[in-house]
DNA sequence: TTGATGATACGGACCGTCTCGTATCGGATC
DNA sequence: GATCCGATACGAGACGGTCCGTATCATCAA
């Protein structure tokens, strides 16, 4: 038995016109106002081939998370070995993110899309440093003797993005170097 | 000149009905899937009549909030002159609702409705203890001695704000204790 | 021959506006 | 004080639109 198949393969072009259309107009307009019809119009394809291979916007937007093209790679988590000051980077970058008109929106809604979709939860935790990056670079760093050993690294982790994503709603101007500073001076070894 | 009206004045009952509508289906639905029409229906009323007061589904749901409508006083921090330990019993209780499954809708509910509409992220930064409560309750254990005097309040709540938030997203099982403990432990007095 | 594609038609859900007829208020008239 | 009148909120629902998710074309590449 082979499991041969007959007939044309998947078009990777009209999967990359889709993505890219649904990156495109998720950083116009948001989640809630981004539409099947919209993207389908925008790549130039017809609905059904959307359905045919995703059930959902959400899945949609899930993927283009994964593919990377909703958040800039500026978000990649520097190792100089400094800690803090790594941190710090990091955090003013997504802060400075966050700030720009544009970048709000998108943060936003973002989040909005994540809190009704657990795919997207999990994605963009992933892409914003969750388990892997912020937690890594935490252990990295009690590793290197700039943070205690037994640091609660999962907490603090939390606890950072927490307030980040949190200031981003309430639209409260964070500082980056006190946001990080408190959270480490109280754990440095 | 006078600002008197004439006619019929605003009907308490319809006011009362719509809000008690939208708060039982945004538990029941969740944010997206509540609609102008529905609540309408629950409400016996006429559309109209909504819009004729609430321009949006976030207005809307944003005075549900400040009547208290959607979360549960138990939200109020207590005071007993223990600031761990209120904390503690603070978090724990949010994080119990967050868990149970209705709660946990309406938890993500809330927090995508905020990522949508600034007013409805006010409210519930101040429903769920933004400025006032949390931040209040730490200067309160900081003249109490059991936190440093110049302990960066601010970042704390948000920091502890956020870590629930972020939690409740990616249900991540957060420990009540752990997570006030790794914030209080070494600003303490 | 098989199966993916672009296009488009379809019924249905909601949107937000508009317009009914009805009920209820204040103010003017008697 | 009784009565009428204009203004306005009410419940109900019709209306044109947008978007949903599905179904069905003819077309074209493997």
């Amino acid at each position: 038995m082979s499991d041969r198949r007959s007939g044309p393969v998947r078009s990777e072009a009209a999967r990359r016109a889709i993505l890219n259309a649904t990156a495109t107009l998720f950083a116009q307009r948001g989640y809630d106002h981004l539409t099947m019809e919209g993207v389908a119009a925008e790549a130039g394809v017809g609905k059904q081939t959307i359905y045919r291979w995703w059930r959902s916007k959400g899945e949609l937007v899930a993927e283009c998370l994964i593919e990377g093209l909703l958040l800039p790679n500026s978000f990649d988590l520097p190792d100089t070995g400094d800690l803090r000051r790594d941190l710090e980077t990091w955090t003013a970058e997504v802060l400075r993110v966050a700030r720009d008109p544009d970048g709000e929106l998108l943060m936003r809604s973002l989040i909005a899309a994540a809190a009704q979709n657990a795919d997207i939860a999990v994605r963009l935790r992933d892409s914003l440093g969750g388990g892997a990056s912020v937690e890594g670079r935490l252990r990295a760093g009690a590793a290197a003797g700039q943070l205690r050993e037994d640091a609660p690294f999962d907490v603090l982790a939390e606890a950072l993005i927490g307030a980040i994503v949190v200031g981003a709603l309430a639209r409260i101007p964070s500082d980056p170097a006190r946001l990080v500073g408190t959270l480490l001076d109280e754990n440095t070894g």
